[in-house]
DNA sequence: ATCATAATCTGGAATAGTTCTAATTATCGC
DNA sequence: GCGATAATTAGAACTATTCCAGATTATGAT
């Protein structure tokens, strides 16, 4: 498993990233973030639910909501949709594209060069200004994957 | 506006290919790729049932929805999703990426050179097999933009 | 430490978009 | 024209999410 140095992709992160939005730190907020942080695979919301709630049986599925909503704010997280599909969130704040494959449902992280990057964003004509783009695959990812 | 030949975008070919995928041909069907084609703004499922409705009052919305489904079936028109919106349909054929601007919420189609594509596609590691990809960009669109 | 203030949390109701269901109607091949 | 099959319809049901009003909790000033 990957254990590479990312911006704020840790617990301590959460703090700093919320005292800088205004924003107070509560256990509910730490706990969503750590389960986001130890199983990657893209979870919904209901399923988040289902983490945190062992750890913290008063938690309400609104406030789950209302915890991804402020982590993505906090850029410590990204939201990610599939068609209609429930909102999946993600902690990898690299570039990144994301392969979505049909066959099992799972979702995995594509990491972009820069490079790559600049260059779609290049075939925007003039008067176009992206914040930011999105990839999404959609296929079948053969064995190994993890 | 661009009336580049465009495989199969037109009334015409929708009997065809219902006909290839073994479906019917019907006056919901028709009606309702037509006014795909004739304003193509991305319009969502109530758009498109407000639309179709004066010409054919009796037409229900599941009807809209069964017929926007068959037409993504028949690779006559593409669903788009951004975020958790209502899915928009899309009768452009050609390869093209999205534009969503947030300023006024439409959405812009941005052709894609074959070149590119490829490109994108090449980061993906070994084992993964994309059937389709989809890149969406999301920002304001200066001025001009029709 | 105490209090006032504002932020956050909670459970349940409400909402939006879409899909499902059962009954009716249209279409195709003979 | 007749029967089999596909498509349409209206409305109910469903899913994911947001909204709401009240209870709880943290924070900063005293």
């Amino acid at each position: 498993m990957s254990t590479a140095t990312q911006p704020a992709a840790n617990p301590a992160g959460l703090a700093q990233k919320l005292a800088d939005s205004g924003l107070r730190n509560t256990p509910q907020r730490e706990l969503v973030y750590d389960v986001l942080l130890k199983k990657r695979d893209h979870p919904t919301a209901d399923e988040v639910f289902a983490r945190v709630k062992p750890e913290l049986p008063g938690i309400s599925l609104a406030t789950v909501y209302n915890c991804l909503e402020t982590l993505v704010q906090c850029d410590l997280v990204r939201a990610v949709n599939f068609e209609r599909g429930p909102t999946r969130y993600c902690p990898n704040l690299r570039p990144h594209a994301h392969f979505h494959d049909e066959a099992t449902g799972k979702t995995h992280d594509i990491d972009l060069p820069a490079e790559l990057l600049a260059k779609v964003s290049s075939v925007l004509p003039r008067g176009y200004d992206a914040k930011s783009v999105e990839i999404i695959f959609r296929g079948k990812a053969k064995s190994s994957a993890n």
